[in-house]
DNA sequence: CTGCATTATGTTACAATATAACATAACAAT
DNA sequence: ATTGTTATGTTATATTGTAACATAATGCAG
């Protein structure tokens, strides 16, 4: 039996909803807010889903293509840059690539476990983490915009061998 | 009078002690850890402690070249590879670019407030920091090999307005 | 000190990531 | 419909980072 797991979901999770799940909350997020999720936009994030781990731009460049679109890089870009204002994708720096985020709106924060085997990133949401940074900077009267904190490591699925993947 | 600040150094400060103090350390470091620190990587680190700021790598390059060493884009990179290797040097990814890092020793960790008005970087150590993580790691069952936190934000100097500057 | 293995650097070419700048198209509201 | 605004298409290029192989320096066994 697998390990519920809600930070690293299991191999065998239900991708096609939890895809559908996380671009039905986009849609209405949007809406509320009054922003185009247009249909660029909304493939490019349904994109990032699909895979389910974080994705380079070139990699969706061509998934676009595929796809049918005619695309070149600043597309991509583009429709990036629009979803990680409007919170509902981070980049992850130290990999160049970027992840679907649950929690829209725009927070400017994120903390990932990165896997280094399996390459699956996991969102954590500890709000410690947060105050400490908070006061650490208070105390150097600098004030903080945002932050990201990317932990790399080996997830429990791929300790345990292949048997989870 | 200027703010003893131990994280962002008063723009005032001995920039040359600070230098050769971060190079001192680094040489001694290396001769008690059997590392070469050759000519190359010792004017590498010399320059990425002479900016005081995040430096990239083509800026080095570049600075390189003026002082007359015949290079290309791999010298630099590799130079830096064995400089954060052992620690002595941490790379910000979200700026692609690079910084000194003052308690050598290969530690794996890295915490930063890096200005967006003037571009310095405080290097922080606040052990609470890493224990949190490591338990909301643990619990997860993900193994931590490293992890780096880079907060964006305003110094104090800069938000005080040009007078320190 | 000589030859050999190892490590570091030089050199050329190129891969991967990202943006500038300007043209066209879609949209939203009069 | 007209117009101002926002989004996308398109071309070119900037920026960051590596692969692959050649040469040079270094450390060490004999």
């Amino acid at each position: 039996m697998k390990t519920n797991n809600p930070a690293f979901p299991s191999a065998d999770h239900d991708h096609k909803h939890c895809v559908s799940l996380a671009l039905k909350n986009a849609e209405a997020y949007c809406l509320q807010q009054g922003l185009r999720l247009t249909k660029l936009r909304h493939q490019v994030l349904e994109l990032i889903w699909a895979n389910h781990q974080p994705v380079g731009a070139y990699e969706l460049l061509e998934q676009l293509t595929q796809e049918g679109r005619k695309a070149a890089p600043p597309t991509v870009y583009r429709a990036l840059d629009f979803l990680m204002e409007n919170g509902l994708v981070h980049r992850i720096s130290s990999r160049n690539a970027y992840v679907g985020c649950s929690h829209a709106g725009h927070d400017h924060t994120a903390q990932f476990l990165i896997c280094e085997t399996c390459g699956q990133v996991a969102e954590l949401d500890d709000a410690r983490i947060g105050s400490v940074i908070t006061k650490d900077a208070d105390q150097l009267g600098f004030t903080v915009a945002q932050w990201t904190l990317e932990i790399s490591g080996i997830c429990d699925q791929c300790k345990r061998g292949t048997a989870d993947e």
